[in-house]
DNA sequence: TTGCCCGTATACGTTAACGTAAACGTAAAG
DNA sequence: CTTTACGTTTACGTTAACGTATACGGGCAA
């Protein structure tokens, strides 16, 4: 249990080492300490050691998500910066959103790409069953 | 024009060089050779001069999908040559059909992920157009 | 004939994303 | 008190997917 967690925030403030956040999304602390170093995650530190919080664990909730899609570090390091950058001015704001749209194209063709591709791995699987009806 | 091409099968016999590939996917011809190398293609050569007939075309195309949905030349391979590959024995389906199913599995995950992250950009891009609209 | 463009092969260089090893501190357990 | 577990930093190693450089040959327009 964790000492830091009043009754008016239960979990809100919770903590983790980070053998737990390896653990509970199967990366090694070597990468976890890897995406710091390319500035995709800054916990605090009690010491040397590395203390995360919720915000954190959120963090590399995405760029684990972001891996998952085919994106560098580097282009997840720009899309999660998305969800929690305030830009101020006019034309700082019009260029975030032309990336915005510039990913989600981006993941659209992706989305493309997946449903054609299993359309035809479906077709290979059924191409599969008729050969083993056959061979029965 | 090509010349080896029929009245009766018109384009089905064309074939391109490397860098009519090159050119109409966008890559460079050391990518191709590359893909080659690896196994993915296997031209068939006049002299040394490769000649790329549609089958290879099309499996460029595949091993291009492939790459935009973040797979390793290695999965795409593993990928494209269940297109093609016709497994007798009844083992050897089984065990295919599993890796089908593996792969769709993944492809699944990646749709979901996009979803959930256009949702956020999408949620995000408001986000700007609201500030956009206080700054007027 | 000379340059240029396209093709070839060989080979070394490069970047990303970690893996792995070494060397050390600390704190709990036997 | 020493082993075990977990944490740290530093640093070199590794794999994938090409990029880039070099050197060569063939065809063809000026």
């Amino acid at each position: 249990m964790n000492a830091n967690v009043s009754h008016l925030d239960r979990d809100a403030e919770a903590t983790f080492s980070i053998t737990d956040l390896a653990n509970e999304f199967d990366v090694t602390t070597r990468a976890i300490r890897f995406y710091e170093d390319q500035n995709l995650l800054s916990p605090k530190r009690r010491g040397q050691t590395r203390i995360y919080d919720q915000r954190d664990r959120t963090r590399l909730k995405l760029i684990l998500r972001g891996k998952r899609l085919g994106f560098s570090l580097a282009e997840v390091g720009e899309i999660i910066n998305m969800y929690d950058s305030e830009p101020g001015e006019k034309a700082q704001l019009d260029f975030f959103i032309a990336k915005i749209r510039e990913r989600c194209a981006m993941l659209k063709q992706q989305r493309e790409d997946i449903e054609v591709t299993l359309a035809e791995l479906g077709a290979v699987e059924k191409r599969c069953h008729d050969r083993l009806k056959e061979l029965k």
